[in-house]
DNA sequence: GTCCAGGGCCTAC
DNA sequence: GTAGGCCATGGA
């Protein structure tokens, strides 16, 4: 039997809670970078209803959306919250996407990856989360995505410092565990269920399954480490 | 009525 | 370089 790391020990005991969860919802590559911005800050809930408000008025390839008018894409996206400047930003880079790669996917995913990732952050309302969101959930890139809750969870079980950078925690999980995309993936997601579920602001530890070892959760005294 | 959600930008210090 | 304000809807 293969000894495993802490990390891959916390993704086995989600993976046993949630079951694999088939991340990220989105019927195309382009609806999962949409999704990716919409989400930004704002219940997964609220930005369903967008995208379908998006797919309702067929803008959902990047072609349409660049060419849309503001006013149609903020009517479309409301629900997700911050619709202004989000229906800014997705018409900026459905722009983007046109006029760099003519709209095709598989030549902005042929980029090497740094240079990608660098181009992806030097759009507006486009930074490190949304970025990496995009490169692993629709470019099948072996990024690992930081949010809120990654942050929150390791934070108060003890394996970071919930005040690191992105960028010192991103090393963190990718030096961590093996370099595969569908891991990333899925622990990110599972990451995210437990979340919502039990790891929110005001935490519900009592049945969470990653309790024993959490500072919130006190069954186990913590590691000084 | 209050809190929070699968962030990012801009400004002031 | 970083803390704080701002963007905004909708569900609990």
């Amino acid at each position: 039997m293969r000894s495993e790391g802490p990390l891959l020990r916390v993704y086995r005991t989600l993976l046993n809670r949630f079951g694999h969860r088939g991340w990220w919802p989105g019927e195309t590559r382009f609806e999962v970078m949409v999704g990716a911005i919409l989400t930004q800050n704002t219940n997964w809930k609220n930005v369903e209803k967008a995208i379908a408000g998006l797919k309702q008025k067929g803008l959902l390839t990047p072609e349409s959306l660049a060419s849309a008018d503001l006013r149609t894409i903020e009517s479309a996206i409301r629900s997700s919250g911050y619709y202004r400047q989000k229906a800014k930003r997705l018409k900026l880079f459905a722009k983007w996407l046109v006029e760099k790669y003519d709209g095709r996917l598989d030549l902005l995913f042929a980029a090497p990856l740094s240079e990608l990732r660098q181009e992806l952050l030097s759009l507006n309302g486009i930074g490190p989360e949304t970025a990496d969101s995009i490169l692993l959930y629709a470019g099948d890139k072996p990024v690992f995505v930081i949010d809120a809750y990654t942050r929150r969870v390791f934070g108060r079980m003890g394996f970071i410092s919930e005040n690191a950078s992105y960028c010192e925690l991103q090393r963190f999980f990718e030096s961590s565990l093996p370099s595969d995309v569908e891991l990333f993936k899925d622990f990110h997601a599972q990451i995210v269920e437990l979340g919502k579920t039990y790891c929110k602001k005001k935490p519900l530890c009592a049945d969470c399954p990653l309790r024993r070892g959490c500072k919130s959760g006190g069954a186990l005294p913590k590691s000084d480490s």
